[in-house]
DNA sequence: GTCTATAGGGTGATAGAC
DNA sequence: GTCTATCACCCTATAGAC
């Protein structure tokens, strides 16, 4: 009777609410001082408990980088189907367009979780396969969904990653907060498109085409 | 007679070797450990020395940090100037693909140097302007034989350097002593001259067109 | 210039009272 | 679960003997 079901699941809730703050106060930190900067002192502090405390509820600092890691990820997946959802456009120019302009907005807009998602800036620290595997099955249902509208050849998704993780990285690193590469979108989109479709190969004539197995990342990537 | 030049230009060398051994030492541990991994206790160890010795010849870690950028800088600077004593080929796909190859190996066959050189990873770390200026002016320099060559559009500047640190950092992230993205190096300059020199400009044609100022940048950039 | 010794600060993590 | 107190270790940097 004391431990009735309806109990144990209002402490879960209330459990899950606690450790949703402390990651929430993670956030607010790194955005103010830096992914690598974050210390379980600042942070009890931040989130208005003690040291000790934190560890009741994560087992350690890494815990709370996964826990952070985990968040981003659905983020980012939830970014990402909201693009699937979209009506495809025919034209390929508007849609991948729309594609890149969606990730290099999703990137300069929290540049601590472009870092901690994509980059591998803490020393020793990997996210955990649950964390890990919304991450990877987003970046398939992109690939997958490219297929569909032509671009089928490894070397073209190759190019394709470097050209939008570039105009990312020259965003962040050269024009933080403005626009300087992030308004060449459309043109590195025109660009990509005439090399790797030089015959302007539409949706119904990409299914035609041969589907070549993607190849395997190592880490979740763009 | 006891203090003549002789003897202390021969100390100043003595001591110029001493330093030199320190960010040899320095260099060796965080191609091992990473570039935030440095530690003086590590540093001093690795040099055979102890830690109050290394601040005979450095005020502070910062000032090796500073000594390592000097030095990386030089080596970019040699990089592109064997690039401009080449006898420039009359063929921008040959040119172009030159200069990327020359500066995407220089970047994947030292990571260590590459995050010092041209990523701001070391928290509250500057380069001093005697360690920085000649990085900025090989940029320049670099800036300057690309007008010469046809490449004058500012956009076009943008597009070139989001694609060559697209796939440094693609090549250094994904595919760590692979060539999975230095492959493409030939696509990605001929997919670039494509868009940009639609009509094939050559270096004699290009000598005519107008030179448009280049923007500065905020940090040394690739 | 090089050492031993240590200051003075930070860190992640834990013991144990309540 | 939350706290106070503290451990054990790391760091950069310096004092002072030799």
């Amino acid at each position: 009777m004391s431990k009735a079901p309806a109990v144990n699941e209002w402490r879960e809730a209330r459990r899950q609410s606690a450790r949703d703050a402390i990651v929430d106060a993670a956030w607010a930190l790194v955005r103010e001082e830096g992914l690598a900067a974050l210390t379980l002192r600042d942070l009890a502090k931040k989130a208005r408990i003690t040291t000790p405390t934190v560890y009741a509820y994560f087992d350690s600092k890494h815990a709370i980088y996964d826990a952070m890691f985990g968040q981003a990820a659905a983020e980012f997946a939830d970014m990402t189907s909201q693009l699937e959802s979209t009506v495809d456009s025919d034209d390929p120019q508007v849609l991948f367009a729309q594609s890149m302009r969606r990730f290099v907005d999703f990137c300069t807009s929290d540049v601590a979780r472009y870092q901690l998602l994509f980059q591998r800036t803490i020393p020793g620290f990997e996210p955990s396969a649950e964390s890990y595997a919304p991450a990877v099955r987003t970046l398939e249902a992109t690939r997958a969904r490219f297929a569909r509208h032509g671009m089928t050849d490894p070397k073209h998704i190759d190019m394709w990653t470097a050209m939008v993780t570039g105009v990312v990285d020259q965003q962040i690193s050269n024009d933080p907060g403005g626009d300087r590469w992030a308004r060449l979108i459309d043109d590195c989109v025109a660009m990509l498109l005439a090399y790797c479709q030089p015959t302007g190969v539409s949706a119904k004539q990409a299914k035609r085409r041969t589907t070549s197995k993607t190849t395997t990342d190592k880490g979740v990537r763009k």
